[in-house]
DNA sequence: ATGGTCGACTCTCGA
């Protein structure tokens, strides 16, 4: 029976306006329940939201001009949509970088966490704090023993399986031992990487740097977009893969789709 | 070898 089954994708579109062309074929194809997206880059007031009334999704989204931006896209109803955090700290910039709904009574959040720019960079502080900020948020709203998922592009390569020449990426922001660390914490609470559960081989990339040229045909990526699962709704994950469609397509984004599939 | 390419928007920045 397909009634139970349950498939949830994150894709960093970087520009939304510009990736269109591959979304929407991709949606209407794969017919996922649920689609996370980052780095929309578009102001609400101008985000596409009749390509998704066109293909009977329903959308909710928080933008900023030219950066950041975060979006959720459902075949069902999206309830309970909130931005941002719910501390003092809470800016513009973490509203569209941080969306969260419930979707057939699963909560989701959506993050798009601060890539930190340098390690020596203030923004590098602003990276690790966002990660402590997301554990408290997590253990006000959420229980570790409910369903629960955490969608997005976390800009952190979990271990030396995540990134190509692990080596020389120890003082990359990405890959920092304070970065991992930061996301491993907040994994703790609670989170199974569902990914991880299916497939332990390394070099399986979710980002190619447009710069580095044939970046996917030497293997020259990071494992960034992650999608993990509390333990209740983890024992439900029946497959997860990356699906590289985006990164071959004509004007590709640098960034795959990941998938993960629940039997309820 | 310490670059490269995109996208949005100014003539540069962030990834």
């Amino acid at each position: 029976m397909k009634t139970n089954n349950f498939s949830i994708a994150t894709f960093n579109v970087n520009s939304i306006r510009s990736r269109l062309h591959i979304l929407i074929p991709w949606l209407e194809e794969n017919s996922v329940d649920v689609l996370c997206m980052q780095e929309t880059r578009v102001q609400d007031e101008n985000f596409p939201k009749e390509a998704f009334d066109k293909i009977k999704y329903n959308v909710v989204y928080k933008g900023q001009k030219s950066y950041n931006g975060v979006s959720i896209a459902s075949k069902h109803e999206i309830n309970d949509t909130a931005v941002g955090f719910d501390d003092l700290e809470n800016s513009p910039e973490d509203e569209a970088r941080l969306i969260r709904c419930i979707v057939r009574d699963i909560p989701i959040v959506n993050s798009y966490v601060p890539q930190g720019r340098a390690l020596d960079h203030m923004y590098f502080q602003v990276k690790l704090r966002w990660f402590e900020r997301l554990k408290d948020l997590f253990e006000r709203n959420y229980s570790a023993y409910e369903p629960l998922l955490w969608c997005g592009d976390l800009n952190v390569a979990p271990d030396s399986r995540d990134v190509y020449a692990p080596d020389n990426h120890e003082d990359h922001v990405c890959f920092h031992e304070d970065a991992r660390k930061a996301l491993e914490n907040v994994k703790s609470w609670g989170f199974i990487d569902v990914f991880r559960k299916f497939n332990m081989e390394p070099e399986q990339y979710t980002f190619y740097d447009y710069r580095i040229p044939n970046a996917v045909k030497r293997h020259l990526g990071w494992r960034i977009d992650h999608i993990l699962a509390t333990v209740p709704l983890a024992r439900r994950a029946e497959k997860a893969y990356i699906d590289i469609s985006s990164r071959l397509a004509q004007k590709p984004s640098d960034h795959t789709f990941l998938v993960a599939e629940f039997v309820l």
